[in-house]
DNA sequence: TACCAGGTAAAAA
DNA sequence: TTTTTACATGGT
């Protein structure tokens, strides 16, 4: 067991039901993060639960044998612990619609995937389809790659779907053409002709150059890495769909935006412009009449 | 039943 | 150089 301090304002609880809000997941229904992940190279479980409200404490723990230091750093890397929100806040705060969302939705984060692998995986999935038929494809693409660790499943390595041909690939649900993005990706992470832990320590523009050289990724999907896996918070896709519609309703009062005027009603908000989106996303999601 | 859903690369014009 | 096309699945 360890204890992680986040930087700032957060609520691990409110973070974990806005993530259910955007794709089914497993995960639980309490406040307690539960997910599976290689630690090093070894399977297990991650268990995160708040143990204090303010200044925000989390303990982390897994049933596996694990080292604490690795463990931590996990749980931080998951739960966003290096983010500060509070100048996030201070900066919508006169925000006529920003405002009220940061308030009610205070503490808000989103989870980090486990790896920058995964979360170029999850953009390829999402490329056009809806985030449920994402989901479904990525379910089966994890149950016949991935790794079973008392009920969840561990998403594959890099070296797991370099093995599977394109072909196996697109059984679970891809078309053949994300097929080969995903299996030259893997591939080429595999051999280490490709590090994507690299992007870490590159400028949102840096990485943005790095990822769109990358077949099958454009703009969309590095700005889509850029703010939900790596947590660069200035990032957005200024012509995803969902942005532009939420943020038509949100910030317009009518229909869904064109790229361009998403660019406009951001520009006050940098350099927060992709939390500022998530926020506005996440109260949509969260205010819609649930199932039951 | 259609149609749309948090795009991209490659072909065609 | 710009525009069009094929693509896979799930919800409505």
């Amino acid at each position: 067991m360890v204890l992680v301090h986040p930087q700032g304002p957060y609520d691990l609880g409110l973070s974990l039901k806005a993530a259910s809000a955007f794709s089914p997941g497993p995960h639980t229904s309490e406040a307690v993060l539960r997910t599976p992940a290689k630690v090093g190279r070894t399977p297990a479980i991650i268990e995160v639960r708040q143990v204090q409200a303010s200044p925000p404490v989390l303990e982390a723990s897994s049933p596996q044998r694990i080292d604490p230091k690795a463990l931590k750093k996990k749980a931080e890397w998951i739960t966003l612990a290096d983010l500060d929100l509070s100048p996030f806040y201070a900066l919508s705060e006169g925000h006529p619609q920003l405002g009220p969302v940061t308030r009610l939705l205070h503490g808000l984060k989103h989870l980090r995937p486990a790896s920058i692998f995964e979360m170029a995986v999850i953009a390829i999935t999402e490329q056009q389809i809806s985030l449920a038929a994402a989901y479904r494809v990525r379910e089966r693409l994890v149950k016949r790659f991935g790794q079973e660790i008392d009920g969840l499943w561990i998403f594959p390595d890099p070296e797991n779907l370099a093995r599977a041909a394109p072909s196996e690939l697109a059984s679970c649900g891809l078309s053949s053409r994300k097929a080969e993005y995903v299996s030259d990706l893997a591939r080429n992470v595999h051999d280490g002709r490709l590090d994507l832990d690299s992007i870490k320590a590159m400028s949102d523009e840096e990485a943005r150059a790095f990822i769109t050289a990358i077949r099958g990724f454009g703009r969309w999907s590095a700005d889509y890495i850029l703010i939900r896996g790596l947590g660069r918070v200035d990032a957005v896709p200024a012509d995803d769909l969902g942005v532009r519609t939420v943020l038509g309703r949100a910030l317009g009062g009518g229909p869904r935006m064109t790229a361009a005027e998403v660019e406009d009603a951001l520009a006050p908000l940098r350099p927060y412009r992709g939390l500022a989106t998530f926020y506005l996303l996440a109260y949509s999601r969260l205010t819609k009449a649930g199932p039951g």
